[in-house]
Order: structure tokens, then C-alpha cells, then sequence
DNA sequence: AAGTAAGCGAGACGGTACGTCCAGTCTTGGT
DNA sequence: ACCAAGACTGGACGTACCGTCTCGCTTACTT
């Protein structure tokens, strides 16, 4: 028989409370200005609440704003036609990636992971991961590549899209994505 | 006739200092456990000197790493193979961006890029821009594509390339930096 | 007839386990570096159930600490030769508040009685007063001195006494006390 | 030749604001609810510039409540008349110390003495040693007294008065201390 | 003997203050 | 005139305890 954690009585409230205030002054202020005696005094909350659960800044803010990247849907719909499909799926990324929170939430995710390894796992496990499998799958099952060939297609999808979105912000245009996309698709499938 | 800025009465010896402690502190210990006060002593110099000069520690750490990217031939080389050129073209920027100092370098300016738009603009002025530039001029001139098309080819090997990079660390191997580049000028040329 | 003060349901261990470690703890680390959490943790002991029986750390200090100056024999003996008992008697204090934990629990309760008017008054009830009483109502009996008089040579002996205890510490030798008691003796009986 | 103690650069305006704010809430407020904040916030002064001079809380205090203890004339005058000198001495230093602020700062002094030996020491090279000096010197130079006599009639008068003002405050009368005195030099002059 | 409520240990909670680090500004003295 | 040195105000850090507040568990007193 399994014993589960101990759940160590945890005030629900307060976590909430902190969950909101994080997410709130990341979004208006950014990583870098965002303070933990802010987010204790909007949450109403002593500092110490914060500090007994989460470790470091760093962790709270990856916590807080990988929620929102968990709950998006990532997969690559299937009706048959891979082109479409593909297509879709690329402008839709980048149209949610341009698009309010998201937006903010990647960048302040991504810089926080370039200096922190532990939110690089986990922005890779909760975002760049599971889309670039979501690709390659899809380009193995219904496309008939090679596992090697389908990794390189879809590093060019995901980076494609997303690395210029990181650098020029929401100016990225979802028909941007669908040319891109073409030029890979027509790359990989011999004719 | 222009005249150049003029530099003042300014200690060469003092930039010099400051350069280099600055350097050394951002590639040993990230950017944002990098104080003043740590590269005022480094260097030997007073606060004041530094904040004479710089306005923020961005700005600082800006211009100090660029000079690195400033100063890396970026061109796409030009021995009449296309292919050839790109494929070889990739594979050193993969090699690059996975050795030493601008591994490291290039995160702390993406990261600071993030969260300063004026840093993002230098960044994509000095590194993104110029690489993406001299692959889409050369597949415009070499390789007959339309403007519209080589920029997207252009995004689709720069991201490609440098999205996973900066994600997955030095683990990238060349390899996959040729292979996507075979596959996207697979995609482009109308065979 | 009195009721006495409900005992309620009390756990006798825990309030002697609680008393062990105030005491332990006031005289090995001092009254403020003394804290609440250590000595419930030092008894094995909710913090709750401190404060349901004390008011705050002075009273519990004063207390624990007092309860050593209540079960002292601070009575002038009586064995008919008033010199000897009085010289007897402030040698013994002398040695008493210059020995083991009664130096350091009176060195306490003063500074405590200095800031908190209740511990002052409890202090002097149970160590102030008695000791004064008693040199009083002898030097009334037996000197044959009035009420005021005898009141000054009690302050005389006690603060003679006492004073240089707390400023000077265990460096008090009994032949002080003698002496002064001499002193005080020789002015209050006009030969 | 002698090499002064480096006077490092320090701010005047800042000391006395220190001065003053320390002062002020030490008196009204009583030594264990003065906090460093409160004193840098009345004072308008950051906290590390306290901490920067002044090692702990206790020294500050200390520094600032024996200012006034310090410019105290507590020397025995001296008209020829030895038994009204110190009788009018002794009234007077009754007065002093059961009037305004000297009461609050002897009682936050002798507080602070008891738990650190370093204030000890100054509170009594400044206050207690002067006192107990001016007596006996006085006794031994116009009352012919020997140097131990003199000692023990100098802790009587010292601790008789004291004593009883800091165990009941400002109660205690002038008239008290003189007959305490009389008593004293009684003893002491052989008839 | 069972039921119940007070006392208890544990420890999370909202807070206050700690003593430290650094930011960015200001001042002084030396070269 | 510029610079190194470093003191200044101020904001945030992460920690220690405060005194209050549940939470289940144990225990002694009903009835």
C-alpha cells in the first residue's frame, strides 16, 4: 500500500492569493521588478508563507506562469490532411504566442530560463517539448518520416516560429508561420 | 564634415578596466547576480566612473558582450555551391553559439533582451538581423527566390538553428543544424 | 472561606517541563535572547500552551525566577546580640546574590523590573521588601529605633549592599558588607 | 608623533539626527520597543548608516543616554562645611534622578547593564565610579576617614540612594536621603 | 463505559524587525 | 577636471520570532 506526502495542513486561500498576485505583477511590471514583499503585501500574505513553499523567485513565477502553458492545448489536430493540419496548428501557435498573456508569460519564462536550469526543464518539459513532439509524431504517422528527418522538420517549425516571435514581439504575423510551415513541408516530402 | 563624439576627457585605462572586470563577472556568474559595486572593485574604479559612462547595467553588459557578436563574421561565405555554403554556413554558427564565451554570452543577452527593449534591438541589431540578412540576400541572389519566400527560409534556419540552442544548451550537435538546412533548401528549390 | 483559584485540567508536566527549560535557558543565554519558540521546544511543548497560562515572556521569566528569591531565608537570625546577626546576615546576602544562579536571576529580574512595572513590584514584594522588613523591625525592637530611622539604615544596608552587587557583580567580598553594616550601626546607636 | 584615529568622512547631520531620534524614542517608548527602523525613520537616515557606526542597538542607546550622565556635575561641592556638603549632595542627586529624563535613562541604562558587560562598564565609569569617588575622596580629605572606611560610607550613601529610586521610582524624597546621609556620618566620626 | 470537551503537540498563519546587500547619488581629497 | 574611495538614503532580501489560529490526538470528567 502507498502512502501519499503529507500534505502538511497548507492554507488553500493563501496559495490562491499568491498564485493572483504573482501572476498579476509579473504580467503589469516583468521578471526583474517583481518583488517577493510585493507579491506578499497584494496577496495579504506574510512573507514567510511564501518562502515556506517555494524556494526561490524563480520557482514561484515558473509555478505561477507555467500553469497557463499546461493548461493550452498543444496538440496538432488531425483531420486527415496533414497540410491543413500543420498549417493550422503553426498560425494558431503563433496568433497564442502573440497574444496577451501568453506573450508576456513566454518571455518572462524564457529569460528566467536562461539563467536558471531548473525553469529550462521545466519551460522544456511543459511547453517546447511536448509541441515539437506534437510535430514529430504527427510528421512520422501521417508525412512517413524518418524519426531523424521528422526531428529536424519540426526543430524548424517550433524555432521558426517562435525564436522571431522572441525577438519582435507581437509584431510576428500568423501568415509568417503558414509560409514557413509550407517551405518545410514541401523540404521533407519528395515528390 | 562629421565630427565624431566627442570623448571628453575620458580614461581609456578606466573603460579598458571596466570592460574586463565586467566580462569576466557576466560569463562567471550570470547577469543578474552581476553588481556594480563587484565590477567597480574589480576594476579597480569608482562607482561613479561606471555610472558616468553607462546608465544601467544593461546597458553595460550590453555593450560588452556585442562587442563579441560585432566582431563574429556572420556572412554567409560565397565558393558558388549554394548547398554547400549554407550547409557549412550552419554548422559553424552551430558551433559558435555551442562553444565558450558566446554560449554564454548569447543567453545573458536573450535574457536581457526579455525584459529591455533596448537591449532586445541592439541584440537583434548586432546578431539576429545581420544572420538573417546574409542568408536571405544570398537565397534571393543564388538561389531565385522571391523576397517573401527567402525570409521565411531565412526564419525557418536562424530559428532552427538557435531556438533549440538556446533551450537544449551545448548538447546541439552540427549535424542538426545541416540537416535542417538540407531540408529547408529541399523545400525551396522547385526541383 | 476562600475558594481557590480553579486549577482547571492542567498538565502538571508540562508546566514543570515548561519551568525547566525557562530557567535553563534565562540563565544560560540571558532574558532577551530567550524565546518563546525555544522553550517550548526545549519542554517538548505547543507554543499555545505557554501563552494559555502566561500572559508574555516577562511574567514567565519573573515567575520561574522568583520562585528561588520565595524559597530563600532572607530573616535576620535572632540569637540575642543584634551586631552579630545584622553583620552575619548582610555577610550571608552578600554571599547569597554573588553565588551560582541567584547573581544571574537577580541581575535578570532587575532588568526586567526596570522596563515592566509588574515585575518591579513583584520583585520588590518578594526580595525588596522582605529583606528591608526584616532589618527594620529588628533595629526596631532590639536597636531601639524609631520607625524613620530605622527605615534609612535599612535602605543604607540593603542598597549598601545590593548596589555594588548589581554594578560590580561576583567581584563583592562579604567583608564589604560587614563593614558598612558597622558603619550604619555605630551611627544609629548614640552611645 | 601620534597618528590621530582616521576620522572617515562621516556625516555630522546624520549623527545628530541619530542623536535626537534615539534619544526621544528611548525616552517615551523605553529601550526593548526602540527599534533600529523607528530611529532611521524619525531620524531620516537609512539603517545601514547606523549599522555602520554603532555595532548593536545597546551601544546606541548607551552612547546617547550617558551623553547626559556625562555633562552631570556630580562632584561633591565643597563650602568647608563637610556634614551640609554632603547632605545638600546627596538631596541634590535624590532630586536629579527622580526628576525627567535622567530617571528614564538611569532605569534604561542600569537595564541594558544588566545583560551587557560592556555598558556595565561604561554606565559605571561614567555615572557610579564618579558618585562613589566624589564621596570618598571628600570623607577621606575632610572627615580624616581611612581609604576602606571611606569606601564603605561612599557604597552606603551611593546604593542607599540609589537603590530604593530605581526599585520605586520617583516616590522616593529628598528627605529620605539626607537622614540616610546624617545616619551615616554619624557612624562615621568617631565623637 | 461511552461521550464529550478541555488541554495538548504541532506548526501554519499575518506580521514586525532584524542585519545585510546593492542601487544610484553625493561628497571629499588626491593627482 | 577627473577620478578612487566611500558615505549617504532607500528598497528588498531572506531569517527569526511574535502572538493567534487551526488541526487531530489524548485524557479526564461527566452522566
Amino acid at each position: 500500500m502507498v502512502t501519499v506526502d503529507k500534505p502538511r495542513r497548507r492554507s488553500e486561500k493563501s496559495r490562491a492569493a499568491i498564485f493572483a498576485a504573482t501572476r498579476e505583477l509579473a504580467l503589469e511590471r516583468g521578471f526583474d521588478k517583481l518583488t517577493i514583499e510585493a507579491v506578499a503585501a497584494k496577496a495579504g500574505v506574510g512573507k514567510q508563507t511564501i518562502y515556506r513553499w517555494w524556494p526561490s523567485r524563480a520557482v514561484l513565477v515558473a509555478d505561477v506562469l507555467l500553469e497557463d502553458f499546461g493548461s493550452m492545448d498543444l496538440t496538432v489536430p488531425d483531420t486527415g490532411d496533414l497540410t491543413a493540419d500543420l498549417i493550422g496548428w503553426s498560425r494558431a501557435l503563433a496568433r497564442s504566442l502573440t497574444t496577451g498573456d501568453f506573450s508576456t508569460s513566454l518571455r518572462i519564462l524564457t529569460a528566467s530560463a536562461m539563467e536558471d536550469a531548473h525553469t529550462a526543464q521545466r519551460l522544456h518539459a511543459t511547453f517546447g517539448e511536448p509541441i515539437h513532439t506534437s510535430i514529430r509524431t504527427r510528421l512520422e504517422a501521417d508525412g512517413g518520416l524518418d524519426a531523424i528527418t521528422a526531428h529536424a522538420a519540426a526543430d524548424a517549425i517550433v524555432g521558426g516560429v517562435v525564436y522571431p516571435i522572441l525577438n519582435q514581439g507581437n509584431d510576428y504575423r500568423p501568415a509568417r508561420a503558414e509560409l514557413l510551415t509550407r517551405i518545410i513541408l514541401d523540404g521533407v516530402r519528395k515528390p
